[in-house]
DNA sequence: TATATGCGCAACTTTTGGGTTGCGCAAATT
DNA sequence: AATTTGCGCAACCCAAAAGTTGCGCATATA
């Protein structure tokens, strides 16, 4: 099942996953023991972010470092793009009620 | 319940909603035209939204008007921060993938 | 070779969440 | 005043998802 990376970062621990991840490359037992879950509670996690790309598998022996996908991250930027110009807009226009106030001084 | 805007925007529907709101504030009667959906699911969509300040309300008689909150959409951004550092290194790399590359030639 | 360890997969339970219908209330219309 | 319209809230149904336990398999270690 393909996953979609807005459902993927809705949950708090896959989000805690991803910072973690971010910062160095780790395996599954050891992100079990950062959070207070089962390993396997962990792999369904790893599963979900790993289907939709934002972390890849890196096997060593029989243990699993994995990356985080800093490229698949960037999609979410992408969809945020749509929004930048309302959020600049509403700062121009408080720039503008700005230099009103400042003009009647 | 307080909700998070994470989970917010986990839902393709709420993501449609914003994405009209951004453009045009809507009741929730026009909104639930454009989607095939009863009022009462848009307006479970919206309280959602709402309650995690995504949008706000503009009461004018007997219909609301619902605006998009660029400011709050911005908290993803800061969210993002984090990792924009990761994928400006894998840039990074990138460049210097290339470089060496092109000094090979 | 026997045993430990690290992992994913499957089955099951419980919680969450998106959809519906059926209200009641307030504002507009007649 | 009676009716229509726009809305939110509550109860309910069903599907999805997050957690668990219990496997089986592959790789280390004794």
């Amino acid at each position: 099942m393909k996953q979609d990376i807005f459902q993927a970062i809705a949950d708090p621990t896959r989000r805690a996953i991803l910072t973690l991840l971010a910062i160095q490359a780790l395996t599954p037992n050891v992100m079990a023991e950062k959070f207070d879950m089962t390993r396997q509670a962990v792999s369904k996690h790893i599963k979900v972010l790993y289907e939709c790309e934002l972390i890849k598998p890196e096997q060593t022996g029989r243990e699993i470092y994995y990356h985080f996908n800093a490229k698949k991250m960037q999609e979410f930027d992408n969809w945020l793009a749509q929004f930048r110009q309302n959020w600049e807009t509403q700062f121009n226009q408080l720039d503008q009620l700005l230099t009103i106030i400042k003009t009647k001084e």
